[in-house]
DNA sequence: ACGTCATTGTACCGGTCGGTACAATCTCTC
DNA sequence: GAGAGATTGTACCGACCGGTACAATGACGT
């Protein structure tokens, strides 16, 4: 449960969506005023620190929908198999099956990266830690759970860069689906 | 062998890096002349497309050492499997073993997305069209090659991603790694 | 030495950027 | 309905943007 005053919330997707589409230095307060039908008045009254601040809400607030939706059923569902295969549907739902890019994961390797290095890694981090412990309580040897989560975030971030650059949705698809088979079988050792 | 002059080959590598360090719209005219050392009146002499024209000159230029050295070598070489190999050795020469970004990635996720898409799928739809060939060759069937081809390009470009994100450049190695010992072994069926 | 053409530095353009100032308005409490 | 605080529209700021114009300079074949 967030405290987050529901407008708010909403404020923070539009936004969101700008800097999604536009990347941080391409989403102007023109088009975010646009977006959001807020005028430069409103916007630094409820963002004193301006632009900056802005994108440091809309990360935060990305990254605490995952935290909810992804990396918490990762680590707390008794059953490790369960948390993954939520983590697969969130994902694929989150990501509108690709025709969504990670807005995170841009801003990685925008020019804007330094601003936010600390919650980008973070997010990555936790992402990946989160899926290799249900993987390392599913079976797998902890070095190899270690490995296989990287390779299976890697995979989502590089699925939703192929399907942007080939406008072909299919591809997050197919990538999702042969990453899922690979994480199901527990370590056959 | 291309026959652009070395002088022009050499500003198309200096523009490169100003594009993937800041983005297209982050790169600024200021940004590029103090990089290579040339006023606007130079860059609009060799560029007079201004910006647009660099970027896409330098796409091409970034394209062409990939048909040279990835691309052309998995579709040439008689045995597909050292193809392949050359593949991953170029790519982790190319991207550093991670400290570089690729360019071409960036722009996908990017604003200027729009202006560049004819190349941008164009490079990533060779890359992994001529690695499923020779994937076809060394003994997949068809579709599961085109698939693992397609798998291969996204964790490479999610694995810079994560090494940039991480500002930990092992990912990348770790991912190359990895996904190189997943082509190897033929067709098992 | 000349002419030619490639190359360059510099000044300038209109437009947009992120950000600030501030008065007007709205909303709610007492 | 008076007052207070939250919210908003608008005008404005200096800085920088990409791009243009053009005169000065350079290199070079003749």
């Amino acid at each position: 449960m967030r405290r987050i005053a529901p407008e708010r919330a909403d404020l923070l997707s539009i936004i969101g969506e700008v800097f999604r589409e536009h990347g941080y230095e391409g989403a102007s307060l023109a088009l975010i005023g646009a977006a959001t039908g807020l005028g430069k008045g409103s916007l630094y009254h409820f963002f004193p620190g301006g632009k900056e601040e802005m994108a440091r809400a809309v990360i935060a607030h990305i990254d605490g929908w995952f935290e909810d939706n992804v990396f918490a059923p990762l680590r707390d569902n008794a059953d490790p198999r369960a948390g993954i295969e939520h983590m697969f549907e969130a994902t694929d739902s989150y990501f509108r099956s690709g025709r969504r890019v990670c807005l995170i994961g841009a801003f990685a390797l925008d020019d804007s990266r330094d601003l936010f290095s600390g919650q980008i890694r973070d997010y990555f981090g936790r992402w990946i830690t989160s899926l290799a412990e249900a993987l390392t309580r599913s079976g797998y040897r902890p070095g190899e759970a270690s490995e296989l989560a990287e390779e299976a975030v890697a995979v989502i971030q590089g699925a939703l860069t192929l399907a942007r650059a080939a406008s072909d949705l299919d591809i997050f698809s197919r990538a999702l689906r042969r990453v899922r088979m690979r994480l199901e079988p527990p370590a056959k050792i």
